[in-house]
Formats: structure tokens, sequence, C-alpha cells
RNA sequence: GCGCCGGUAGCUCAGUGGAUAGAGCGUCGGCCUCCGGAGCCGAAGGUCGCAGGUUCGAAUCCUGUCCGGCGCGCCA
């Protein structure tokens, strides 16, 4: 499916290369074009695609936009589709669809059915993409669902564009907060107090009252190290429930891989050994360095301390080249915005290591501070102060939750009101979409009961209505939305979209009759159905990327 | 102190240097002879934190400043 803004843009291009050939436009010395850049103008007298390429080559040509509207629209070829091309000052070029290609497209968009919205990527890539990560001491928090959702929205829209994506969980399994957590289910099985720095979440004391007889007895043998016995055995128990959870989100992993793993398969010590064979690392204080500084990092960096244990950023090292040993192309990174400080030591291995730095993304997400009647709520697993992702599910929904994450910048910090949120996910917009889907169903079904059908030949050409048209445009624009949202990056411009093709339906549904009362009615009628179908489609697969369901009756 | 990210309507948030700054929720006022009223129509509500600057044009870019979040470990 190729993107009707992405024909414009190459035609405005090769209005502009025309006009170069015939000497019309005089660039100046090795001056660049600047990027032709397409939008949708906020009003309606614009037309549907608007470009302000006159004022943008101005400066590069040095004549006036105006005139350079009028030399690019002479060189303007059109793609089929585009009725009227008009210049407005200070120079916008502005398009406007043709009614009857509008018309005719409804037809296209179901015959594309579930694949409407997906545009093939110049460069299918083969996508790495890490998110979540939670330690497993505890069980998944509402910090947590912010990554979980925003990753895995992240991940369908890569896919939507044609990438193949891996799903990937990073995890720690052997560190001093595993060997807490250990201690913690000791103490708590032993009935003391859990030690000041361990876990006191009540999941420790359900994990402490299900350890198995042979784990317990191995663990409190003679010279045993219980935490890490313990530890190792609670924590995995943790990565289970977590995966258990996230499953109930829809959130399914591709690829588990833990801390420990990568160590034992020699990866770190590989990457440390490469580093020195290219002079990166060097020894001082009795511990091992990488040079990061050489590659833009404010300091260098511990690899191995004095007491011979590596960092937690050694691994990082070993993680990046087992990750592109497994052939992808591109690795992206969702991080809470707390690790920002270890973007540039990361990017630093990645070079020191031979990698192309820009195929490897850090994405940071903004913190979301939960609050209870005006009162910050702590996320503390430690503390066992904390809103349970499953607690939270179980209070607003799926539905309602991927929504709410998934409708914000990744950037955004987000002020969540507990309480606020369960009374107000009855109000959640995300339904206002699907009772929209739902009403196209409810027509479709009783459309069938009367033995008529969507007619994708002549009769579309009856769609002329203000509001007909109206929906069909936006329907049109799918495939940019999804293309924008996958190489920006940022998904939430998908719920805006679910949102004003919902609210254009609705108006189509005031303004329209679909059903026939009399049999004259009925070409008319078929092309509205077509046109009801169609809607119906764009919205299940927009809500399908999202991971939200699209109910045919609520 | 230094660095990163924010500050837009009562609230929660959109807004790739463009044309009269938007949505949802909330508030106020209307609409059920009619395909789903979880709907529709209308209204009120803004010094885009503040001050300079760049530009034909700034919520958007630059500088400064205030406020908030986060980070600056041989923690992860």
């Amino acid at each position: 499916m190729s993107s009707l803004r992405a024909d414009l843009r190459a035609a405005v291009e090769a209005a502009r290369d025309s006009a170069e050939a015939e000497g019309e436009f005089r660039r100046q010395d090795g001056a660049a074009w600047p990027p032709i850049s397409l939008e949708r103008p906020g009003r309606p007298e614009h037309g549907d695609y608007a470009t302000n390429a006159a004022m943008q080559l101005a400066p590069v040509v040095r004549d006036s936009p105006m005139r350079i509207a009028e030399t690019l629209k002479r060189h303007l070829g059109l793609p089929p589709g585009i009725g009227e091309v008009s210049i407005a000052p200070p120079g916008f070029l502005n398009m406007r669809l043709d009614a009857t290609w509008v018309a005719g497209q409804v037809g296209a968009i179901l015959e594309a059915g579930p694949t409407f919205g997906g545009v093939r990527a110049d460069h299918p890539r083969k996508i790495n993409v890490e998110f979540v990560s939670a330690n497993p001491t505890g069980p998944l928090t509402v910090g947590n669902a912010r990554g979980a959702f925003v990753g895995d929205l992240l991940c369908r829209v890569l896919e939507g564009v044609g990438h193949e994506v891996t799903r990937e969980y990073y995890f720690n399994d052997f560190n001093a907060q595993v060997l807490n957590l250990g201690l913690s289910v000791q103490a708590r099985r032993e009935g003391r107090p859990v030690p000041e720095d361990g876990y006191h979440g009540d999941y420790v004391a359900e994990l402490a009252a299900a350890v198995p007889d042979e784990i317990w007895a191995e663990a409190t043998a003679e010279g045993a190290d219980v935490g890490s016995i313990l530890g190792r055995w609670a924590s995995e128990g943790v990565r289970a429930g977590i995966e258990e959870s996230l499953a109930r989100l829809g959130v399914n992993f591709d690829v588990w891989t833990s801390e420990g793993s990568i160590h034992e398969q020699g990866w770190v010590t590989r990457a440390i050994d490469q580093l020195r064979a290219a002079g990166h690392i060097y020894e001082a204080d009795g511990a091992t360095w990488f040079r990061s500084t050489a590659f833009g990092d404010d300091k260098d960096r511990v690899v191995i301390r004095s007491n011979g244990q590596p960092t937690y950023f050694a691994s990082d090292l070993g993680y990046i080249a087992q990750k592109f040993s497994r052939g992808f192309e591109e690795l992206i990174y969702l991080w809470g915005e707390d690790h920002h400080g270890t973007v540039a030591r990361n990017r630093a291995a990645a070079q020191a290591l031979g990698f192309d730095a820009d195929a490897v993304q850090w994405m940071l997400m903004a913190w979301v501070r939960f609050v209870r009647n005006g009162v910050e709520i702590g996320m503390s697993k430690r503390s066992g102060e904390f809103i349970s992702l499953d607690e939270l599910l179980a209070e607003i929904g799926p539905d309602a939750a991927r929504w709410y994450f998934g409708s914000r910048a990744t950037t955004t910090g987000i002020d969540l009101d507990i309480e606020l949120a369960k009374k107000q996910s009855a109000e959640n917009p995300v339904y206002y979409v699907q009772y929209a889907h739902a009403r196209c169903s409810s027509i479709l079904r009783r459309a069938a009961d009367d033995k008529l059908a969507p007619d994708t030949g002549e009769a579309a050409q009856l769609l002329v209505h203000p509001a007909e048209q109206a929906l069909v445009r936006r329907l049109l624009a799918m495939p940019d939305v999804v293309a924008d949202a996958a190489e920006r990056r940022e998904t939430h411009e998908l719920t805006h979209y679910c949102l004003e093709v919902a609210q254009l339906f609705n108006a189509f549904y005031r303004d329209c009759r679909v059903l026939p009362d009399e049999a004259a009615e009925i070409p008319l009628s078929q092309a509205r159905l077509t046109l009801t179908a169609a809607a119906r489609q764009v919205l299940a697969n927009a809500l399908g990327l999202l991971g939200i369901s699209a109910p045919d009756s609520m």
C-alpha cells in the first residue's frame, strides 16, 4: 500500500527538479535542497494537503515565495487523486483531493482489509526491542506498566510497517538485590523480622511459605549460601509471575535474557578482551577501566572492581555484543528516565566494540508519579509500598490502561491519581472508539439480515455528502499516521487518530441514513454500507495496533 | 554546581518553524416518532512559566531565568 502523502512529496520534488532543469530555479552554489514537508492543514478551506516548499526554497533560489509557488504549480505532475492545487500567501501550495477519487478509495480500503494502514518500510529491518526489564525482586508495579504498554505498542507499530521485531526482557539473577530477596525470604520463613535493607512486601511472606522442602534443605545445609540459593529460587518464581502478569496484559516477550547467562556464555570477558586489544582498557586503583571518555562519555567507567567482581556495566558491554551477534540490524532500549545517565557510556561501548552507534537507540521514558488523594505513593518494592500492576488492571481493565499510557508522549511525565483513574476509567475515550466500532458492526448485521451487502463498485461514487467525504479522507490517512509513528518512535498519535475516525463516523451516522427505507435507496445504501465496513475495518486495524479489543457489541 | 526531560484551557494531555493553538474529561445549555443516547449539537474557558533573540512567520529554534522531575558510585 503506497502512501498518498509520499506520492505528493515525490511530485513536489519532481516539480522542483523540473523547474531547475529548465533553468527557472537557480540554486546557490552547493546549496542543498531543503526537505519537502507535507502537512494536513488545520482549516478545510486550505485543502487536504499543503506544502510550504516555496517558502523553504526561497532563500535557496533567491526568489519570492509566491513566484516560486507559481513555478512549482506549473511543473507539478499530480498523482491521481488530486483535484485542485491553489496558492495562498505567503506561498503555500494547497492541494485538494478529488471527491470522485476519494469515494472510489473506499473499496480499496476494504480490499486491503486487515493490512490497510500498514506501509511497507523502505528497508525492513530486524529490530530488537528491550523493555520492562524490571529485576525479579517483586511483582511488577504500576510504575512498570508504562514501559510494558509503550514498549509493546512500539513493537506493534514497527511490525505494522514491516520490520521483524523481537521483544526482549533482560533481568538480573545474581546481584545483591537477589541476595537480599533470599535473605528476606529466609527471615520470613524463620519468623524473624526482615532485614532493614530487605524486601518487606506481603509477597515475600507468600514466597517464604511456598519454599519447597528440598530447596529449604539445600539452602540451610551446613556451609550453604542461604541468601543466594533462596534468592535464585525466589527470583525465578517472581520472574514467572511477572511473565504471567505481562501475558494478561497481552504483552508477550519472545526472549528472556538473564545477566548471568551473558557472563556464563563468555560475552563479558570477550568484550573486555576486545576492548583491551583495541587499547580502550586500563588498570587504575586496583580496578579495570573502560576509557569511555574517548567516545564522548564524561568520565571513564569501571568494568572490573578492585575486588575482582564485574560491574553491571560490564554486563552491558557483553550484552550489546550478544545482541548484535544474533543478527539484529537495530537495537532499541526503552528505559526509564532515571537511566539516562548510563546512555553515554553504553553508546561509547557500542562504538568502541565496533558497532554502528546509530543502529542503537536508547529511548527514555519519563516517570509516572502516582498519587492517591493528593499524596504521592512511593513505588518501592523494598519497602513493600507499591500498587501492583495486577491491582491496577483489576480496577480499570487492560483496554483503558493501554489507552491511558498509549495516548501520551514518552517524554511527558505523568501524574496519575489512582482514585481519579478508577473513577475516570468509565469515561475513558477508548470506549467511545470501541462504541463506534460496535455501532458499525450493528449496522452491518442489520444489513445482512435484510440481504444487503456492501458494494465496492460504481455505487461508491454516490458518496458525495460532506460527512461521507470527510470520513473517507481521514480513513485514507491511516498509512501516514502509522508510518510517522514508526519513524518517530512515538506512537501516541494513534489514539488521536482513532478518536478522529470515531468522531467522523458518528457524524456520518448522524447525517447519512445507511439502511434504506425504500427500494429506490438501495444503491446509495450499499455505498454507505461499504463506507461503514471500511470505517469498521480501519477502527479494528488501529485498535489492533494499540493492542485494544474491537468489540462487535458492548 | 553540572547534565537530561518537562512547564500549553479547571483537570489529564496533544500540537514534524506555518495560516484563526486543539482533544478528552469536567462545567453550563439544548436533542430520544429515526440504523445502538457508551450518542449528537452548542457555549464558556488560554499573557502556550517569564524575558530577550533568530525568522517573512515561534507554543515549536537560540540565550538567559524561574518552577518541577530525574541523573551525576568500584549500586543496579
